[in-house]
This record gives C-alpha cells, sequence and structure tokens, in this order.
DNA sequence: GGAAGAAACATACAGTCTGTATGTTTCATG
DNA sequence: CATGAAACATACAGACTGTATGTTTCTTCC
C-alpha cells in the first residue's frame, strides 16, 4: 500500500533518484551559502548530476527552492503530529508539548536559515504562507480551535491568533537557533511562550 | 546647531544628496520588485546617477539597501516614540498604544516587504537584528522593562519576551498588509496582541 | 589666484550566473 | 526491434555585479 518505498522501475525511479540528490544537495547548500549565493552549477555538481537534470526536473532555481521548503516543512509538521498525537484529550497540553517539539526542530540551523528567514523573502510571503498554512501552522491552529472548543482558551478571532502566535514562534526559534547557549536559549524560550499560553488559557471548569 | 539643514556646502552636500537619491530610488524598486530582482543599472537610472556613483556611495548593492533598511526603521521608531513620549507614566497603556501604532506603519507594503520580509535574507539574521534592535524593539523592550518594573507584568527574561513579542507584532503586520480589508486585519490583530499582553499583565496593586 | 591633491563621478571591462535551445542517451511500447 | 518520448548533457545568449581605469569638480595651501 505504500508508494514510496515500493521502487517504481524505470524512468520514473530515475527521475525520483535526481530528484532526491537534488533536494539532498540543495537543502546543504542553501544552508551554507543561502539562495543567491547557491549556484546551479554547485548544486548540480554536489548532486552529481548535471545542471541541465536539474532545469529538466525543475522549471528554476526558485522551483528546486520550494521543493526543499516544502519538504522540510511536512518532515516539521510530521515530527510535532507524532509528539502530540497522544494528547489529543488534554488540549493546552498539547499545545505545550507541541510548542516544545516546535523549538527543538525549527531551531536546527538548516531551518531557520532556509525555511524560516529566506522562504518568505525567495518565494514571495504568500506562496510562503501557503506551505506553512498546510504544513506547520495547520497543526498549530488545530490546537488552538481544539482549545477553544474546549474553552479552556480565551476566544478569539483564530486565524489571526494561529498566525500571531506562530511568529512569536518561529521568532523564538530563531532566537535558539542563533543563541550561543542553545539549551539555555531553548528553556527561556519556553518558558515565555508557556506564559503566553497561560496569559490566554482559561480555568477547566467555567 | 543642527547638523542636517544646515545645508553643508561643497563635497559633503553633493554626496549627501546624491545618497538621498539613491536612498530614495533605491526604496521605491526594492519595494517594487524585491532586491534581487532590482538591479544596480535601473536603481542608478531612477536616482539619475551612475552606476559609478553607486559603488562610490555604497560598497556594494547589499550596503545600499542595508542603508535603506536603517532608514527606515529609524523612521518607524521615531514614529511610535512619538506616539507614546506622553504615556511614560502608564506603562501598559504606553505598551498598547505602541502596539497599535507599530501595526499601522509597519503594515505599509513597502516596510513590510523591504525590512521585514527581504531584510533579515539579504542582510543575514545577526546584522538584521542589530539594526533592528537599536531601532524597533529598543522601543518595546524599554516599555516592557518599564512595565515589569512597575510590577504591571510578569517576571520573564527581557530579551527574550522583547524578541517573542517582537515576532508575534511583525507577522501580525504582515497579515495586515496582505490583507483584503486592512481596516478589519488591524481591529483584528490589536485585539489579539492585546488579549496577549492582557494575559501577561498583573494588576496595579500586588 | 593658481597648482597639487583628493573626492566625486563616469565608463569600460572581466567573470559568473541564469534560463533556454539544441543535441544525445536511455527507456517504454507496439 | 523500431519508433517515440522522457531523461539527461552541452552550448549559447543575455544580464548583472563588482572592479579598474579615466575624467571632472572641489578643496587647500602656497
Amino acid at each position: 500500500m505504500q508508494e514510496e518505498s515500493a521502487t517504481p522501475d524505470g524512468q520514473a525511479r530515475r527521475s525520483a533518484a535526481t530528484r532526491a540528490r537534488l533536494l539532498a544537495a540543495a537543502r546543504e547548500i542553501f544552508a551554507a551559502d543561502g539562495y543567491q549565493a547557491a549556484s546551479t552549477p554547485a548544486i548540480a555538481r554536489a548532486a552529481g548530476v548535471s545542471r541541465g537534470a536539474l532545469y529538466h526536473q525543475y522549471d528554476d532555481k526558485a522551483a528546486l527552492f520550494r521543493d526543499v521548503v516544502a519538504t522540510m516543512q511536512a518532515e516539521l509538521a510530521e515530527r510535532i503530529d507524532a509528539e502530540t498525537r497522544m494528547l489529543a484529550d488534554d488540549p493546552m497540553a498539547a499545545l505545550r508539548t507541541g510548542t516544545l517539539a516546535f523549538l527543538r526542530a525549527a531551531s536546527a540551523p538548516d531551518f531557520a536559515r532556509i525555511v524560516m528567514i529566506e522562504g518568505p523573502a525567495v518565494l514571495g510571503r504568500d506562496d510562503w504562507s501557503g506551505i506553512d498554512r498546510a504544513a506547520g501552522t495547520a497543526t498549530l491552529r488545530d490546537g488552538l480551535a481544539a482549545a477553544m472548543a474546549a474553552g479552556r482558551l480565551a476566544p478569539l478571532p483564530l486565524e489571526t491568533l494561529a498566525t500571531v502566535l506562530s511568529g512569536a514562534m518561529n521568532e523564538a526559534a530563531l532566537l535558539v537557533a542563533t543563541a550561543p547557549d542553545p539549551a539555555a536559549a531553548l528553556a527561556g524560550a519556553a518558558t515565555v511562550l508557556d506564559a503566553v499560553l497561560d496569559g490566554l488559557a482559561r480555568p477547566a471548569n467555567r
């Protein structure tokens, strides 16, 4: 039933393999050099394919970058989902756990630079928001909706709240990513974000 | 005693004039096309100077962009300062007023794109944070420190709190900037941000 | 007031990159 | 196995950035 590990032989497999090589190489080079300084010759060389193969698989450099961003966002969402799935009955606990999981994953240097710093600039704010809403913020929005429905969270416009909190969490992750002492920074960021959530929380019986 | 309007004649005035022309032209073109697509030939042409003049005044394209960002940040900080200066005795009111002033100013399309979206990507996160800390976030941090000192705000690590709230406010401004109904979006964003601040507030007598 | 030096500006050039156009190999299919 | 298409490789045109070199304008000092 799985479609990924089924190793579809032939051209499909060939294409998938080069795309995978390009994705891995691009991710590394984009993270190290930034979008603008990452040249397509360098990426193709690192991937072990020609530049022609790159332009056959992707419309342009931005499309390759977009695929990298979408892949990383999907990986992150999956990871957070896995950590919060078992907490469906306690929405506030799920939010707190999800926040911590997000901080840990999103503060990885490559994620911070590629997805959060360069993503909006390269893809444009709208396109980037679409990817983010489909992956990262979706999880957050669902969590907030659940908490609000359970009366554990102050009633506020959901989309706006999700966006604002997402911004706060992104900035916190970037802070952790560049901190000299990441562990301490992560603890501090978690404390502040928990305080923000607490401030918006409502007691269980009301 | 004024040094700006004193029209320093000669070469200093000549340089200042070309820099001003370049700044204005660059601001417009960066806002319209983005950093990457904004070519130095186009900027020089729009400013009415040669490309040589541009490279004489600035080390490279990024330095010109940096000057644009710093100028816009300084303008914003000055504007917020002016609106909150008279509220020094009520720190929470100053924070709320400042938030609204920030949302109004930072949701201008050119500010959103140049300073908030492209700034970190072009200048690098650290350099951008330095400019932001010197201008925008400084005002916020001072306001938070005052409120905390007065016991009106939950005691939290100041720098982290300022960064996190700054992220929330930036994201809110971007939301307003691209909203179909900016007035409504601004009201919603202000409501959410006020709720966040309220959640962190402490009663006056304690 | 004029000559020497520096600052501001303009032009020309080298190197690199992006995206496309054209050619070649590998695979699918009847 | 021959035909067509997909995947890949190479060659090319156009554009841009940053620098090097040349010219004009101002300053300064004798």
